[in-house]
DNA sequence: TTAAAAGTGGGTGGAAGTGGGGAATTTCAC
DNA sequence: GTGAAATTCCCCACTTCCACCCACTTTTAA
């Protein structure tokens, strides 16, 4: 399970070191892909491939569906990581994901998430907002 | 069960030695969470499987309980005791946490907590102004 | 009083993150 | 088809951080 906070920099060459921590569960290929509010995801590729193949069984009759499995699979990359657990971003990800030099690597249970560091702060500070209210929320469905 | 109030230090080198009473009960990896009041939790790693569990389950439907999921788990940090009982703590949940050096661990049936101790001591006083009102409503469910 | 355990602090070797040189490969223009 | 430029991969080097070990002091227990 990928859990935790971590904040890295993406190098002039645009390779980006992934933390030691998660390079076990990783292994050594991933997919990266365009994320939900413009961040990168990435998967082992053992996750990649089950949910590719549930991408591919949706009903493909809603227009929403249609244009969610094209961002998914189109802007999908399948990379290898380099001798020092280093992956490369290509041009077009870097750029949809709004990053720059500085990113901060998220762990959510079986998905790494690359957000840049300035809007991973903004989006935090947002979403802490309202933590206290929801988690009281979930006290009630038992959850803590 | 962990219950009980102890007084400890964050050492220079972020690490903190949680009590000995409470490290059979803990075994040997835990999970670290922003906790709700500006604190931290302490789950061991069983108790915590649960609660991840749970997390997953819920309806991820609502943008209010996913960004309430990123923020748990991305505050999340699994980390294993050292020989002498210690845990190192990350940078960004010390800051978030707000804590300095002197820390107060607090024993919380399933958890623990940890508290910056200034804030403790604050926090304690204010709750000691409504235990009256609280023992009335206690009360009224038959726990007293 | 003595011994053991707990909390705190520090030194150090190795690992992790970062950066850069250079070779191999690809892309593109001409 | 050929040469030039850009890209990517493979090393190597530097710095910072952390896991491990050891030591000291205080508290607890016998």
């Amino acid at each position: 399970m990928f859990i935790g906070e971590y904040s890295h920099t993406i190098d002039p060459k645009k390779r980006l070191a992934l933390p030691s921590k998660f390079r076990g569960e990783l292994g050594s290929k991933v997919v990266v892909t365009r994320g939900l509010d413009n961040c990168l995801f990435v998967y082992p590729m053992k996750v990649w491939e089950e949910i590719a193949t549930k991408l591919g069984t949706l009903p493909v009759g809603e227009a929403g569906t249609r244009s969610f499995i094209r961002v998914m699979l189109a802007g999908a990359a399948d990379i290898e990581l380099d001798s020092q657990g280093r992956i490369l971003i290509p041009e077009y990800l870097k750029k949809d994901g709004g990053l720059s030099k500085d990113v901060t690597i998220v762990g959510l249970f079986n998905r790494l998430e690359i957000w840049d560091s300035k809007e991973w702060n903004i989006y935090k500070k947002q979403a802490e907002k309202n933590t206290g209210e929801i988690a009281e929320e979930l006290g009630k469905l038992g959850v803590y």
